[in-house]
DNA sequence: GTAACCAATATTGTTGACACTTTAGTCGAC
DNA sequence: GTCGACTAAAGTGTCAACAATATTGGTTAC
């Protein structure tokens, strides 16, 4: 049994798609969760047709698993696939943040650049690990605008569903915050200099650091 | 009415995904080509339901459109989204070859280095275009799975899958067979030489190269 | 006590019928 | 002759019943 409140009173036939990826984006199914179609049609109103087609979506994202006649059940990634996914998303990101750079204007970034100075600091003082979380997604969701390329918003949004449980963990380990919050700073400035290729490489260098972190904590994190 | 074949007698119902991934591919059915349910299930031997699975997943890789009620069509790029995959494409084939010399020995690369010297030479003289094709596919392969990547190696597929026709046309534009070749040995030549780095920034190179083609071209490719 | 079997139940897979939407064509008014 | 409303046809979307498969729990033989 999956989740027994009746109903989560929003639109079903709408909503049943993007709720499940959120769920197992944050773990509130976590990995291994067997999805059992009857259950999530009762739940969400709709047809099991319908919570079938949602699977196959969610199968394609690389979200769920199905195994014929056995049943669908929230993906698990081993930690050789999260270090292929970062390999991929340092070079995504990096070109995300250029291709920002190169398209927007400087001072558009400013605002941002003070965010992540005397507030952020505040933020991560006090441990405030949700509040860094929602700046940081403020940040790459308004990079990701100025790059202007839908394939790459793609392909970064279908990455960052497989990993954001795994960045909370790792945003939390001890120091992360703090020396990814300098980083984020460096990139900023970068790219409020209009400097593209430094704000890229200065991007990646995070995305590796952050990698680091997670190799060194992989017990913890995984 | 799509194809009239009674059946192209393979095992309908495990064969109709990769088919119309294939013909859509390969132009077999070029963008705009209204796909009917019925037709499809119909010359596969399969159900209307299977055929709709199948629209699901190809709805999802970008290879078709579908509007509600309206049915499916193949998906037609714009010379916007063209350019918008050629720079995730840059990213990610560099990456993929600077993987593969990273992981491979570099004597495994010394039959491809052959095969792009002479042979290759006399296939590009010859204007045999399909051979000459067929080498890079096995060029390409090769790396993919020299570089170990599953995640990159969906993505690259995917986005394979979708400008395969662009690339045959950008190849057949004059001077270019022999202009990418000789970009080929040269990355061919620094994995050859374990140099990661060179090979990776001249594949970035020579897409970028094939990309100004397409710019050039783009009245006579699209 | 354990293992092997079997029946009962739960779950997924498939099908066909039916409802709804769009499209194309026809007829008639102006 | 042209425009609009109506009708018929074609196609997609939905659902519920049915079939096939896997799982569970209990029973028996050893």
């Amino acid at each position: 049994m999956v989740n027994s409140r009746p109903t989560p009173r929003t639109n079903g036939a709408t909503a049943l798609l993007p709720a499940l990826r959120e769920r197992i984006a944050r773990h509130a199914l976590p990995p291994g969760t067997k999805l059992l179609e009857n259950d999530l049609a009762i739940e969400f109103g709709v047809s099991r047709a319908k919570v079938r087609d949602a699977f196959g979506v969610l199968e394609q994202r690389g979200l769920i698993r199905r195994i014929p006649n056995r049943g669908a059940e929230v993906a698990r990634l081993d930690l050789s696939q999260v270090f292929e996914i970062y390999a991929v998303r340092e070079m995504l990101e990096g070109l995300c943040v250029r291709l920002a750079v190169e398209r927007a204007k400087p001072q558009s970034w400013q605002d941002l650049v003070q965010l992540f100075g005397r507030p952020m600091e505040a933020i991560v003082k006090r441990g405030e690990f949700e509040d860094y979380i929602a700046n940081l997604d403020r940040l790459r969701s308004r990079t990701l605008e100025a790059a202007g390329n839908g394939v790459l918003a793609d392909m970064l949004d279908s990455i960052n569903d497989k990993t954001r449980e795994i960045q909370r963990r790792i945003i939390i380990l001890p120091g992360r915050a703090a020396e990814g919050l300098q980083q984020h700073r460096a990139v900023l400035a970068a790219m409020r200099k209009g400097d593209a290729a430094k704000a890229e490489e200065l991007r990646r260098a995070n995305i590796r650091n952050s990698r680091e972190y997670l190799e060194r904590f992989q017990n913890f994190v995984l």
